[in-house]
DNA sequence: GTAGCGTCCGACCGGTCGGTCGGGTAGGTT
DNA sequence: AACCTACCCGACCGACCGGTCGGACGCTAC
């Protein structure tokens, strides 16, 4: 088959930072072709268009992610855990790859730059999207259904939780200027793994409400 | 002194829209001018640059968002019912003005475009949304010293406060292809106060871990 | 009148954009 | 030898980019 998965690959790296850091329209193939050692209209040979790359880049970086997220989807546990879990591989995967959660978090609410004619590959990102959304969906209405979790709208709360995920890392940089502390690095990870599931496990978990009324 | 309020303000109004939808790059100005019913060279008579236009919009609206958020930061509540309600002026404020919350979104974590020759008025922008981080981490410190919060760490709780709050808006049309329910409408975004409110209440508030460990 | 001023515009600048084209080079097959 | 294929490149295309410039329009003030 097509033997020559070197060059395509380091142009998919490279764009991936590239995107990750300007977005779509900030990057030039110029751009991108210098950075994998290539003569621009080399690019074109390997993709049809800077559409294509740009979707085919999307594509790995979910793919990416929902193969790490599998087998904690697949783990008989019960919901909260699961849900847990869940979160700590998000969290892990998105500090990974640092330009993965700028790439996932200018692609969640930038496709429209595609409106019109959209590539074919980015039919396929978005069902790997949608399919890990699916699945967090499925864990939060279990735990609902189950009674483990308040009676709260599983929609919004999928968002509030890749949100406040996604976010944090895609903004770190500025986030550690206006804050104080460390946001980014090996130790400030873990610290923010555990304040994540914590957060979410102390907002989800059902019992009476400690606040009167509003 | 210069008494021209309405072209002015009708390009920072096109300016807003446009750059929320499609970010700074993917934005030229002849777009901007044709929105706003002028000729290209016109902007230039009221804006310096690309740069300086898009620093004024966005410190358009995070000056609205702050005066916004002000009486609440003065009011002379417990830090949890302050809390509660910041976070349903900023969900009210980003409800209110749809381009806002992807506006704001991009400029969170896409400031590094002006790395190189950063507009003056970059740092009034960077100074007003220091400012509205600033009230709301206070809040959150006042909280956790008064023990009414767990003891949390503030600046990651902030950015996912942050991230779960304007991340709902900014992609709310994509998420409501993939999830279930609607996002958006007057009914949708009460129920999102409702939720994110009731989400960092149960999650903040101090109280034994009702998990085992973990 | 005409001088000044704020506002606007058409024409134009150098440069970059995504994309095309024709050709070159290396290796494998026959 | 000839041929094919995969890969890569420089040169080039029209379109558009942000930005400049000289002048035109309408309006007050003198």
């Amino acid at each position: 088959m097509h033997a020559s998965p070197s060059s395509r690959d380091k142009i998919c790296e490279v764009a991936e930072a590239l995107f990750a850091r300007r977005g779509y329209a900030g990057v030039g193939l110029r751009e991108v072709a210098d950075a994998a050692g290539l003569g621009k209209s080399s690019l074109f040979h390997h993709f049809r268009s800077k559409a294509q790359l740009y979707c085919e880049v999307l594509d790995r970086v979910l793919r990416r992610m929902r193969e790490r997220l599998d087998p904690v989807i697949r783990a008989p546990l019960p919901a909260p855990e699961r849900l847990e879990r869940w979160i700590e591989g998000l969290v892990d995967g998105l500090a990974e790859h640092p330009t993965t959660s700028r790439l996932l978090l200018r692609a969640l609410f930038e496709e429209e730059e595609f409106i019109q004619a959209p590539p074919p590959e980015l039919a396929r990102a978005e069902q790997t999207l949608a399919g890990m959304i699916g699945d967090v969906q499925k864990i939060l209405e279990e735990g609902v259904t189950s009674g483990a979790f308040r009676p709260v709208s599983v929609p919004h709360t999928v968002q509030s939780l890749i949100g406040a995920s996604v976010y944090h890392f895609a903004s770190a940089e500025i986030g550690e200027g206006v804050l104080g502390g460390p946001l980014f690095g090996a130790e400030a990870v873990s610290r923010q793994r555990t304040e994540l599931t914590s957060l979410f496990r102390h907002g989800l978990i059902a019992r009476p409400d400690p606040v009167d009324d509003l």
